[in-house]
DNA sequence: ATGACTGAAGTGGTCTGACCACTTGCCCCG
DNA sequence: CGGGGCAAGTGGTCAGACCACTTCAGTCAT
C-alpha cells in the first residue's frame, strides 16, 4: 500500500532553508549564509545541503550565483504556488481543461488520439497501481491538450496537473482514489477520447467537464471524511 | 540589462537526460538507468548527477525512488517545445480566455465589473502612450479573469500575459499598435465588460474571442510587413 | 506445487575531504 | 582617483566510502 509517501530528504532541509528565511525576514534579493554554514546549521553535509538549495532554486524561491551566494527569489511565482486551494484547482482545471477538449475535437487529430489510446490501455492495466494511475491520468490530460497542436497549453495543462500533484492535495486524494474511483476516471476518459475522435466539439467539452465535475464530487466527498 | 544569464551547470545534465528520455521513447512510469550508470554515461560524478535529476524531479518530470530507481514522471512535458511561437500564445489565449470570460459572466461579480470599469477609463486616457497602454490591457484581461473568483486562473492569465510581454513579441507587436488599435482594442474591452456586466456567457466568450482574433489579425498583417 | 522467508545484489542517500572556478573586496601603484 | 592584482570567501565538482531501502531469486516448509 502505497499510502503516504514518504517526504524526499531533500524537501526537509528544504524547508529547514525556508524557515530560517522566514525567520529572519529575509526579502527579494537578500543573501543568506553561505553552504558551509547553512550545512553545519543544519547538522548535514555539503552535497546534501545542495540537493535542498536546488530544489528551491528550480522552485524559484532561491537565486543561486557562483562565487557569490545564495540570495532569496522574486516573490511572485512562489507566492502564487502556494495560494491555490485544492476547489480552485479543480475548478480551473474544468473551466481551462474543457475548452481545451474542445479545441482538440474540432482538430481532431489522430496521433493524438492514438496517444489517448496507449494511455488508456496502460490505465486499463494499471488499476491496482494508485501512483501509476496517477502518472498515466496526468498523462491523458497532456495528450488531450497536444491534440490542439498547441505546445503552450499543453506546458499550461501539465502546470496545473503539477498542482494536482501537491503534497497537500495528493494527502486528501488518497482517501477516494482507488480501482473504484479509477475505473470511473477510465470510463470518463474514454467518453472524452470518443468525442475528440468523433470531432464532436461539444461533447468533448462536456465530456470533459463531466469528468472533472464528477472528480471533484468525488473529491468533496473525500474532504467531507476528512473533516469527520 | 541582464543579458543571457549563465546556465545552471546541473541544468546542462538535467538536458541530457531529457534526451536520454526522448531517444529512448521512455514513457511516464518507464524506468531509467541507475544513477551510477548515469553518471558514468554522462561524465560527471554522481552527487553531479543527483542535482539534475533533483531539478527535474521538483518539476515533476521524474520521480525518484529509494532502492528502487528512477522513473519518467507523471506529465511528462512537452518536451519538444523549445520556445511558444506568437501564434501559439495567440492560439492559446483565445482558447483559455474565451473560457475564463464566460465563466466570469456566470458569475458576474459587480466589484470585479468595476475594476474592469476602472481599468478601460485609464486606457481611454492612455492612448497616446503604448507602454502604458499595454500594462492596462494585461491588467484588464487579468481583472476578467478575477471576475471568475478562481486566483489560479487570474494567476494562469497573468502567466501567458507574461509571454506576450516577451522582447520577441513586443518588437512585431510594436508594428501593429498605435493609437488606432488601442482604440480597437479599447472597444472590443467594452464589449467584454458588457457581455460579463450582463451575465451573458455566450456573448463574453465570443467577445473576448473575437478580441483576441481581431489582435492576432492585426498581428499577422505585422508579421507580413516585418517579413517584407 | 505453492507460498513464505531470507539473503544477496542492486538501488538511491549521505558523508568526508580535497580541489577547482568564480566573485568580491581591499590594497597598492600610477 | 582609478585601475589592477591578490587574497579570502564563495559555489561547483570529484572520488571513495558507507548506510538504508528495495527487489529478486533461491530455499524450505506445508
Amino acid at each position: 500500500m502505497q499510502g503516504d509517501k514518504p517526504r524526499r530528504p531533500y524537501r526537509v532541509i528544504a524547508d529547514q532553508i525556508l524557515e530560517l528565511v522566514a525567520e529572519n525576514g529575509l526579502a527579494p534579493g537578500d543573501r543568506l549564509p553561505a553552504e558551509r554554514e547553512l550545512a553545519e546549521r543544519f547538522g548535514v553535509s555539503r552535497p546534501s545541503l545542495r540537493e535542498a538549495l536546488i530544489a528551491l532554486e528550480v522552485e524559484g524561491r532561491l537565486d543561486i550565483r557562483m562565487g557569490s551566494g545564495i540570495y532569496v527569489g522574486a516573490p511572485a511565482r512562489a507566492a502564487a504556488i502556494e495560494g491555490e486551494s485544492p476547489f480552485e484547482v479543480l475548478q480551473a482545471r474544468a473551466i481551462v481543461e474543457s475548452a481545451i477538449a474542445e479545441e482538440a475535437a474540432r482538430r481532431c487529430d489522430p496521433a493524438a488520439v492514438a496517444a489517448m489510446d496507449r494511455i488508456l490501455a496502460r490505465m486499463a492495466e494499471a488499476m491496482g497501481d494508485p501512483a501509476r494511475s496517477l502518472d498515466l491520468d496526468g498523462a491523458f490530460h497532456i495528450a488531450v491538450a497536444m491534440g490542439t497542436g498547441n505546445g503552450l497549453l499543453a506546458d499550461m495543462t501539465a502546470d496545473i496537473y503539477r498542482l494536482r500533484l501537491s503534497p497537500f492535495f495528493s494527502r486528501l486524494a488518497a482517501h477516494f482514489e482507488g480501482p473504484g474511483t479509477w475505473r470511473l476516471a477510465l470510463a470518463e476518459h474514454g467518453a472524452i477520447r470518443d468525442a475528440i475522435a468523433a470531432g464532436d466539439a461539444g461533447a468533448a467539452r462536456e465530456a470533459m467537464r463531466h469528468h472533472l465535475t464528477e472528480s471533484q464530487r468525488r473529491f468533496c466527498g473525500a474532504f467531507a471524511a476528512d473533516a469527520a
